[in-house]
RNA sequence: UGGGGGUUGGUCUAGUGGCAGGACGCCGGGUUCUGGCCCCGGUAGCAAAGGUUCAAAUCCUUUACCCCCAGCCA
């Protein structure tokens, strides 16, 4: 059924118009994406958006899409990430569908491939240093000047680079590059290197190799070996488009797949890049990749996102080819619309006020029948105990109650949730320091329930919890991680993105009162805690301790409405 | 006068010669046993100038501004 929704909703963007154009012409019978993630780090809800963009079009066209590990620098590359990224696109709800292949699937092709192009004097080993290519190269406006080893002889690089290959070089000696022209306006033109010589182990292949391919030289020949047919990559890889094409139209390729980039990703008041998010990791600004603040996957599921906000999310947020930075309130949005429908309600209170029911009796006490979930009643109701002393949110009771204010308040009537009518008869105030230590109310024992039979309107309802049976729960509130809506704004500046850390971008709140129901979710539990907000309990949740994460809180117009009279 | 891209309300995004639409946000109202959800209404935009046309966000010209590229990273 959410399928549906979806389709009615899926809005249009450029390239679903080239998808339809291209099916329309007859060029493909169906479409072939594929969602290439190097294994050098976690994902974040950046890679979620082309997740969702190559495996969401695989769905909605009928084609399929490959998850396949970009494997191509053994330096930086390990196996712990491929279970993470694999663990990450399944939990967004994608199935590869055995559609699972490596880069380093393909180096033998790709041996052969770069063969190929040196017997048809498009290859050529180069002596040349690292600097001394650098300086060949020339510049943004300056032409760049061939190696003078371009000229070898086909017999000559195919010795050399077979030496290559055997390891008979040490790194850094000798690199393959493709014969194209160092007077191209375009740098990725002037004779890329596409094989260097690496001494490491692969991660799959072991010591197999000691040369690897380069990623403009691996990836479209790797989406050719695959068949995929459109080949979708972020913005900045578009002056590596014809360096694609120049590849593809030398080789007896296949298929012949097309590049089309998009826009990545940006969220307001986060950084999404992998080498920002290892520095918060390193210099221990957050707890870990899965920190509730941090913008990767796991952060976010730990945090309480549901995969279906985080795919909405990336619905909502379209696919264009211009610099953009989404506002957060975007991802709060949706992660609202899914977890209003998906989680359960239970009551909790964050800063406690003590109740007294004076007209209770002492030791009385009763279950009250709660819903679970209005906006779904096939997910039940439970019981809910009530006694003689409870709490309720500070913030729910005024001795002086503004304009508009309707909580309770001394002579107040309200309703508690499910609960009983109360009405506010006494304020105990610490007589040295004034602060109120508890509310004495009366209740009215013909509103049980919540409904007065005399059909008396109450305007307030407040959430509460009987104080003799509650559990305690820390509590975790998360805020925005950096003050800044684009901390890496004025990085040019030579001002650094860590300097806009947002010092309070974490709130623990101990021993909250919660009612018992809770002790029955196990940690990754999403539920609203009413009036309050959205929560999910975290893993550091034992038999002894229970840890709840605050995902978003609910739209709150009274606190609108305070600030507007505050001025 | 190196090359490649981009510019539609505060934000994201449709529209590709025919009434500039949707979403988020914000504002107002209705409803309500969550000041939530839901419902209704409002706010606000084609970077600029010129041209073609009955008609231009869309086609042409010029201008401005922004982003990316000089890894043996991806």
């Amino acid at each position: 059924m959410s399928m549906t929704k979806a389709k009615e909703t899926t809005v249009s963007n450029f390239i679903r118009t080239i998808i339809d154009e291209d099916l329309a012409k007859g060029k493909h019978e169906t479409i072939v994406t594929r969602f290439p993630p190097e294994p050098n780090g976690y994902l974040h809800i950046g890679h979620a958006k082309s997740i969702c963009l190559n495996f969401g079009l695989a769905l909605d066209y009928g084609g399929h899409c490959n998850l396949r590990f970009d494997d191509t620098n053994p330096l930086k590359e390990e196996e712990e990430y491929v279970a993470s990224i694999k663990e990450d696109v399944s939990w967004l709800g994608y199935d590869w569908d055995g559609h699972l292949n490596y880069a380093s699937d393909y180096f033998q092709d790709l041996y052969t491939y770069a063969l190929r192009l040196i017997e048809d004097g498009k290859a050529y080993v180069c002596s040349l240093s690292q600097e001394e290519i650098r300086e060949y190269r020339g510049t943004l406006k300056v032409p760049g000047r061939e190696s003078p080893y371009r000229k070898r002889s086909v017999r000559e690089n195919l010795e050399l680079f077979e030496q290559m290959r055997c390891g008979a070089f040490p790194e850094g000696s000798y690199v393959l590059r493709a014969r194209i022209d160092m007077a191209h306006p375009n740098l990725n033109m002037r004779d890329p290197v596409i094989y260097r010589i690496l001494k490491a182990y692969h991660h799959r292949t072991g010591d197999t190799w000691c040369i690897y391919p380069t990623y403009d030289y691996a990836h479209g020949l790797s989406d050719a070996l695959e068949g995929v047919t459109h080949s979708l990559c972020s913005l900045e890889f578009e002056d590596h488009r014809p360096l694609y094409d120049w590849f593809l139209d030398q080789l007896p390729v296949p298929s012949r797949p097309r590049q089309y980039e998009f826009a990545r990703l940006n969220l307001g008041y986060t950084v999404l890049s992998k080498r920002k998010l290892i520095q918060l990791v390193q210099k221990g600004c957050v707890r870990g990749w899965d920190d509730p603040r941090m913008p990767t996957i796991c952060g976010l599921r730990r945090r309480g996102f549901s995969a279906a906000s985080i795919r909405n999310f990336c619905e909502l947020i379209g696919v264009g080819k211009s610099y953009s930075l989404v506002d957060m309130s975007m991802l709060e949005h949706a992660a609202r619309e899914d977890l209003n429908k998906t989680a359960s309600r239970v009551m909790g209170v964050l800063d406690p006020l003590k109740v007294v029911l004076i007209n209770y009796p002492e030791d009385q006490e009763e279950e009250l029948e709660a819903v679970n979930n209005p906006e779904d009643l096939a997910m039940g109701v439970r019981r809910v105990p009530f006694s003689r002393e409870i709490y309720i949110e500070q913030d729910d009771f005024r001795e002086d109650p503004p304009r508009k204010y309707f909580r309770l308040a001394p002579g107040r009537e309200v309703r508690l949730r499910y609960g009983y009518y109360i009405t506010c008869v006494d304020v105990i105030k610490d007589e040295q320091t004034g602060e109120i230590l508890e509310v004495h109310c009366t209740f009215d024992p013909e509103t049980r329930g919540g409904d007065s039979p005399d059909g008396r309107k109450v305007k307030g309802t407040l959430h509460w919890v009987s104080a003799r049976h509650c559990i305690r729960a820390e509590v975790r509130l998360y805020d925005r991680l950096f003050v800044r809506p684009d901390p890496t704004a004025d990085e040019k500046e030579g001002s650094d993105f860590m300097e806009h850390l947002n010092p309070d971008s974490l709130r623990t709140i101990e021993s909250c009162p919660v009612e018992p129901s809770i002790r029955e979710m196990g940690p990754g539990t999403r539920c609203q805690l009413e009036r309050k907000g959205y929560f999910c309990v975290d893993p550091d949740t034992t038999p002894g301790r229970l840890v709840l994460n605050r995902t978003v809180p609910l739209r709150d117009s009274w606190a609108k409405i305070e600030q507007k009279m505050k001025g």
